[in-house]
DNA sequence: TATTGTTATACTCTATAACTATA
DNA sequence: TATAGTTATAGAGTATAACAATA
């Protein structure tokens, strides 16, 4: 186990509740800015992590998506319906299994897609308050949490 | 894997929308892993995020709370309505200024709180995949970033 | 029978605007 | 007038359950 340490209650909990805190502040900043940003382009976070989602060279079926953002397949059709609406995206049926629906990215979708990736790097909390090899580091941790924790099974 | 948009400077971007791929992945998982945690306590992620910020030794006027949550005053009040409607919370009025209603944790809520804590240091993705010596600079890292990015203002 | 996507329903989160009661 | 909190309202996200079309 841990040590249990000097002041009563475990000192080892506080540096990993540290650590927790600070993610979910991060967290916290993070989705605020990420909601500011795609608001400015007249989306939502969950429409915009979609887009993200979504193939440019390759019609992407519905139910793929709904893995992809671990939501179930209902709330894809309403995250959907607003994309097309709004003319990024275009369902599109599919000629070999016709149950399926395919999204294809539209070229506005793709130009908004650009334009957010630009103002996220440029905004975002994590680059702008880091420089280079803080970044490289930061980028190897991360890249070992996600390959280590891999997928969150989000319903069902 | 293939790069559409390459026109002339762009190499540097492809590491930082790496690193901000990176971001969004850990917080998409961090969310939904949380979601199941707390959901296995009966509340939501506002109740407990608010069930955070509160202070065990103080009551909190719910102005405050809404600061810190970076949200709406009238948002506060339907998540101070559903932790006081299980018990987690109390309201208590100002007797000072009797306009505010600060808010002071139950024993349930105590508890409730540090069982939650428990859960997520051992549960949450970054503190699963990581040793210690990279816990700790990625700590160093996090706070760095909370301490340059302050606090998006998130509606007004 | 199993799967893909939709619809109906319900709940939560969220902000805006209008309201109250204080100050 | 200004502030703390509520209420009314609206839109979005989310899952569950029932459904249609297809496999």
């Amino acid at each position: 186990m841990k040590a249990p340490a000097q002041h009563g209650s475990a000192a080892w909990l506080d540096e990993e509740a540290e650590l927790i805190q600070l993610l979910f502040d991060v967290l916290g900043t993070m989705k605020h800015r990420f909601h500011a940003i795609v608001s400015d382009f007249g989306i939502t976070p969950p429409m915009a992590h979609a887009l993200r989602q979504l193939d440019p060279g390759r019609a992407v079926p519905m139910r793929d998506l709904a893995l992809g953002l671990h939501c179930d397949a209902s709330t894809v059709t309403g995250i959907v319906d607003r994309l097309e609406a709004v003319g990024l995206v275009q369902r599109r049926p599919d000629p070999v299994d016709r149950r399926v629906k395919a999204l294809v990215v539209t070229k506005a979708g793709l130009v908004l897609r650009g334009q957010l990736v630009e103002r996220l790097v440029h905004e975002a909390p994590p680059v702008a308050a880091l420089d280079h090899d803080e970044r490289r580091h930061l980028r190897a941790l991360l890249a070992k949490i996600v390959a280590t924790a891999g997928g969150g099974s989000p319903a069902r």
